[in-house]
DNA sequence: GTCATTTTTTGACTTTTCGTCATTATAGGC
DNA sequence: GCCTATAATGACGAAAAGTCAAAAAATGAC
């Protein structure tokens, strides 16, 4: 369904003039960060190993090893793949027509469809978050996986600065675009990690509820006074369309799997 | 500062008869547990073996073995004890004097300071939502942890149904007080673990703000409509006095290692 | 096309650490 | 003081991470 580090034809990414040869190794990496979430997958964070990836993957260990410093370099580097996908359905998203709170809706479904379509790239990025993993990866790749991070919350920055623009949003003296893009970013991530996780809690089992991140994200857009309120507009229906529109085919794709 | 598993009298755990034998393996346990935080607070958490959990506290490695099934369930029973330190600082909060809101605010300061003052602990029990994880402890402690985890959302009700009661707060038709937990916890965990591990990322850097997960946590709590609202109430007030009077120790012990 | 040089690949090897288990030690009842 | 149940030990096997010298392949000058 999504391809690793796909070339799309967007201003943000600069391609350098590539040997043949160059852009083999390049083909490759996205081969191998494929076969590793297909290992991740099926057999855990702890059935995937470097001597599977080889052998899976038909190269050496030693090839294996010229692509990334260690297994959990793997991960980072797959977490930052799932970052810069993320941020192609922001993108998409935001081109939801719709108010500047719906656009912002759109935002999370596309976080929420995100977060049930690839679980493993989910995981990953919940896991690149950890010291446990943290401690062993290159610096330069923590780097990127913070550029990625960071593009994430530019795009969100322009959903904000829109709703300002058009006054279904005030920004308060006090707090900052930063601030509010750190709301939306706890709430989502929370909501999801919570839910995709601890799946097993009494608490979330009792919620079982399909919209329960919007129940969130709508008390959160209320709390920051985002207009038109969810007293005012039926944001259940506003989710369901984004699902059924720009997200069809993955919404269908999840409805047909059963997730 | 914090014991592990120390038998607090409270109702809710009650002490079986233990021989002088078993009583010497409980008190092991904890001083197991107690070393096992300082080697990964030291060492991280790929530093941490079970060899050096042995050789540190002086037993061999099956006896480490007899109270541990993996090197992960050794961070799910730290996770496991450190909800519970958590349900007693919960405990506290509950105990704030103040309005039902004020009682909250009370709540998440707990979980900051929590956060603050033990991340090994906090980063354990993050850590432990994680497959990697999960994977490999034993499910009895994964049982004993969702148990924990229950005995939290427990105590956090009680705010809420206070909250109900002297009208503070309404319960929409839709909504649960699973509903509003949930929305309070995923916001908390979501603020607290983005601030203490995405410290490099140039979004949280920005807002470099103490009162940060204040402003998230005001936000829901205003989404919730949860009176007095933060436009009629100064809750940073009422955050420090919380840090001031039951957190005082902790405060002031985090303001002198500078943290 | 060929040879020299650079780059890449390989997989055997070392190291580390997990987890086991037969053996040894100990505590406590009689 | 003896006996049995229980716990402790650490040598050992297995598994996986990570390394590196040697082999193979690509490149490019002529």
């Amino acid at each position: 369904m999504f391809k690793f580090g796909s070339e799309i034809n967007n201003d943000d990414e600069v391609i350098p003039k590539r040997s043949k040869k160059q852009m083999a190794i390049v083909e490759r990496h996205r081969e191998l960060l494929l076969i590793a979430k297909d290992i991740i997958s099926v057999e855990g964070f702890h059935g995937f190993t470097m001597d599977k990836l080889a052998s899976t993957s038909g190269y050496s260990k030693g090839t294996i090893y010229n692509h990334f410093a260690s297994k959990e370099d793997v991960i980072v580097t797959i977490s930052c793949e799932a970052l810069k996908t993320l941020a192609q359905m922001y993108k998409k998203a935001y081109g939801f027509e719709g108010g500047s709170r719906d656009k912002v809706v759109a935002l999370h479904v596309a976080y929420r469809i995100f977060s049930r379509l690839e679980p493993v790239l989910f995981m990953c990025v919940l896991t690149s978050k950890t010291p446990w993993v943290v401690e062993k990866s290159t610096s330069e790749n923590i780097e990127k996986q913070n550029l990625a991070e960071e593009k994430l919350v530019e795009i969100a920055d322009k959903f904000i600065l829109d709703a300002i623009d058009v006054e279904d949003l005030t920004l308060a003296a006090t707090a900052s675009t930063d601030a509010l893009i750190f709301a939306n970013w706890a709430v989502a991530f929370g909501s999801n990690a919570l839910l995709n996780n601890a799946t097993n809690s009494q608490c979330i089992q009792r919620i079982e509820d399909p919209y329960s991140v919007l129940y969130n994200v709508n008390i959160v857009l209320d709390g920051m006074n985002w207009q038109p309120l969810s007293s005012r507009r039926d944001y259940k229906k506003v989710w369901r369309e984004v699902e059924q529109t720009i997200f069809a085919d993955e919404s269908a794709y999840l409805a047909q799997i059963g997730r």
